[in-house]
DNA sequence: TCACAATACGTGTATATACATTTTTTGTTT
DNA sequence: AAACAAAAAATGTATATACACGTATTGTGA
């Protein structure tokens, strides 16, 4: 839907601000679409973000400043994340040998048998292939990867 | 930066998949560059937004569902940010006659002052329009309007 | 080796947010 | 008019988040 029906407005100051405001929009849609999907599992998709992050790595552990480095929400507290995650049972924490200070994470076989089932309903509701081509896609991450510069 | 780079990452699933994970990191670095340019003037980016809508309607004062309806976080609590900005004086509460249900909300001088200056920053930070043409906002707005569809 | 900076992580605290529920008032149906 | 649904806003509560600060450990220069 165009950006000045979904906030009732006539008009923007500029095509710059109207980009802007519909990248928070939908990134703010994206965030509650995502979040609905994944209530069921009792995870926030901070949790799911972390989950992929770790199951990228395989049976590899890493420690919790890389996972910080590699989340989308650079100023979330990973260490409290981690800990959820750990009650929970979808991932364990082993000390590290050679530096004392760092905390290493691995996903465990429960996280990746919940991110399994996750990831079928996170699919089944990403309806972006219908949406845009992945030419349209491309040049989408090319338009904001360019504001970022 | 490319988003593989900024997420230490050396590939995506798909364009698509990519695509809304450099949406929603866009976001967040846009955001947590505005809460910074904010912070001084002691106001969240939520309350800034609520005060924009305001001074949008001039002096009409409007309702806290009309000011929801126009938020770009649809889920926030407009009733509680209203009354933050009523405790710092930048709004006023009148009592609707029609409607007594309803309270209609209207930016206050204070209001307008402080919206002033931090629009002065808000600009000054506001790189957008060296980094992409005019026609690539429009386009970069069209693609996420069509994700929205 | 000692002092001190740097790093990795944890925690305290104020604020923000999501979501359900409540209160007050208005609209509607019979 | 009485009964009930609907709407507008406020509130209770659990959880999340931002940010500053604390703690333990490691690296490093004099």
């Amino acid at each position: 839907m165009r950006l000045e029906e979904e906030l009732q407005q006539d008009g923007f100051q500029s095509e710059h601000q109207k980009a802007v405001l519909n990248i928070l929009f939908t990134s703010n849609w994206l965030e509650s679409d995502s979040a609905r999907v994944l209530k069921p599992f009792g995870i926030s998709s901070q949790q799911y973000n972390v989950l992929r992050i770790l199951k990228g790595q395989g049976t590899n552990a890493i420690s919790v400043n890389n996972i910080m480095s590699r989340m989308i929400d650079k100023m979330s507290n990973a260490s409290r994340l981690v800990e959820k995650l750990r009650k929970k049972e979808f991932i364990e924490r082993v000390t590290c040998e050679h530096d004392r200070r760092q905390v290493d994470v691995r996903i465990t076989e429960t996280g990746i048998a919940l991110l399994k089932e996750a990831d079928k309903e996170m699919n089944k509701f990403d309806g972006m292939k219908d949406k845009i081509t992945e030419k349209e896609a491309v040049s989408l991450s090319k338009l904001l990867e360019k504001i970022r510069e």
